[in-house]
DNA sequence: TCGCGGGCCTGAATCGTTACAGTAATTCTA
DNA sequence: TAGAATTACTGTAACGATTCAGGCCCGCGA
């Protein structure tokens, strides 16, 4: 009933709108999400005074009232860094919020469980909607989250006969091209380094490799125990034993730029030339490598165009949309 | 007065725990929070309880009532990429956030125009505290947060003669230690591949470079209109310029790994080797450089520990202390 | 002319929290 | 022992938005 103040001061509301029309504040709200029980000349008028005054629905309000938070939530992995992955990821997510009510939050864990986040955002509700990456064959995250009807995207497939929405990179075709470049260039003997097991992609790594093979009748160099994921020292160390060893490979594949300069730099310590002893290809998403290493093959995976798929399905399956329609497989 | 199924369902809400103890809503809120007025049993009791059924403040509740979000905001230029500057910042940040109620929300920028979202979050009072990078001598985003009492802190200082949070590297001593270092190394003649004119650290950089260079009778090459903010094929192209130049530079010191690789790049090109015919000192921030070209010269500036004495200072100065007490200045 | 159904709008209730003004019951003061 | 002060707790009113059950007025059919 106070109608004190509501043309001066603070940031406008309902109230304001209300105030500034002579409607009520229901009526302003319905007003300004077109509803059909409103005139379309009250709507307009609503709608044109809204943005005279950069009215701005306040989030809070918003959220208590309908449970709707506008927040997407970006769980990461604090392993995770393949020279850029996050900042051309949260760039890539913002690319496609912005513009919209959402608001990017991110969260990392440092942590053993994975879980530990995800449970906290379905819990507290404090997300309508979350991006995972590390994405395993069997992800616990992907079944919690279905159970809790909490809407998501997944960097990379899952392997459960679950559908929801995913972007991945297509690493069976990059490592069939790799393997086909090798050939290319004369080789017979590839190591690959791949990621680690627990990963959905390393299987697909693998299968596109050995397709290779196969296909070029070359073998292969088995590298042993050592994946992406493990200590730079640990994979330099590894280069450096293959440049010792006679029976090294003449090619090597890898699923991380990092990694790559690793080995790279292992091999060189014993005096092999990138290029001409050994040729490295490898996955990477930046121009970085191809500046520090020109001799290194690249095979460009772009985690901004992820970022940007990702969001894109959340957002849709936070609208209903089918998440069947939002599987992104990004070819090499 | 419809206590229907409070035990039961959903999550738990003031009104849960009030229905179990059977005390007032009010009570139990102040209790909470070890108001004055509440006994201590009951104190104890509801907080004991509140534990046990695991609640945990509305966060849209809170924000509605108090004004209070709890989110600290991420405000980044898309331009930003120092390998892993956003990474190792919002690690930076989420380590100290982690275990308080703060979230953090990542607003990156690709617009000309840099106060927009900070207007933004300010006219939508959607944050807290603000943490903003590429600071310029005279920051227009730090005159309008004062203004506007919105708590903020800097990555990089200012110049505007007023106080404020910031954590900056030691960007003099840094090329002051360069400088210092193609000393030891016997290099005279020296050229500087700093930051743009627009950001402070280029002054702070430039200072220590010329310090550097009368303390030990050295010269500069100038480098011309070029900075780390270029483009990196033109980068490469001066260090092939260089490559060509007789009177070349025998030293250079870089800003950003990045420019470090790419003149790398350029002046290797043009069949130079480095360390041997031209030593290069770079800023780097991950342990990548050194690893992988150890023939150019690190010095390690530690983003994660910027992130995380910004987070501190934001939260320190919105709980009411003296900003001037969070003033960082990390050493190389 | 009466009643009925739309069209258009409004008030009240609600989401979860906090601030503030009470209100009993108890204890202290003079 | 009356009155004041203290202790411990409670009810109400916001914060801003949405939902829903009306309400009023008009035109139309019988």
């Amino acid at each position: 009933m106070t109608n004190d103040d509501q043309s001066i001061g603070g940031r406008p509301t309902l109230k304001t709108i209300a105030f500034m029309t002579g409607l009520g504040i229901s009526t302003v709200s319905q007003a300004l999400k077109d509803g059909p029980d409103i005139s379309k000349a009250t709507r307009q008028r609503v709608q044109l005074i809204a943005k005279q005054i950069g009215y701005r629905p306040n989030r809070a309000g918003v959220r208590l009232r309908t449970g709707k938070t506008n927040v997407i939530a970006l769980v990461l992995n604090t392993k995770e860094e393949s020279m850029g992955l996050v900042s051309e990821m949260v760039y890539g997510i913002s690319d496609t919020l912005s513009g919209t009510s959402y608001h990017l939050v991110v969260t990392p864990y440092s942590l053993s469980d994975p879980m530990e986040p995800i449970r906290y955002i379905v819990e507290t509700g404090s997300a309508d909607g979350i991006i995972i990456s590390r994405t395993q064959p069997d992800d616990p995250r992907v079944g919690y989250l279905l159970d809790h009807g909490m809407p998501f995207a997944t960097h990379g497939r899952t392997n459960m006969g679950v559908v929801h929405p995913y972007h991945d990179f297509d690493n069976q075709a990059f490592a069939l091209e790799a393997v086909k470049i090798l050939h290319g260039r004369g080789r017979k003997n590839i190591a690959l380094l791949g990621p680690p097991p627990t990963l959905l992609y390393q299987r697909h790594t693998r299968s596109g490799f050995e397709a290779g093979l196969r296909a070029f009748d070359m073998r292969e160099y088995w590298l042993g125990d050592i994946d992406t994921d493990a200590e730079l020292a640990g994979i330099i160390a590894r280069g450096r034993g293959l440049g010792q060893d006679e029976a090294r490979p003449d090619g090597i594949i890898c699923s991380a730029a990092i990694s790559a300069l690793a080995i790279g730099a292992g091999l060189t310590e014993c005096g092999l030339r990138i290029g001409r002893d050994v040729d490295l290809v490898t996955k990477e998403s930046s121009q970085l490598l191809s500046l520090m290493r020109p001799e290194i093959i690249c095979i460009t995976e772009n985690f901004r165009a992820a970022g940007r798929d990702l969001a894109r399905a959340v957002m849709a399956w936070i609208d209903g949309a089918d998440p069947a329609n939002f599987q992104f497989l990004a070819g090499p």
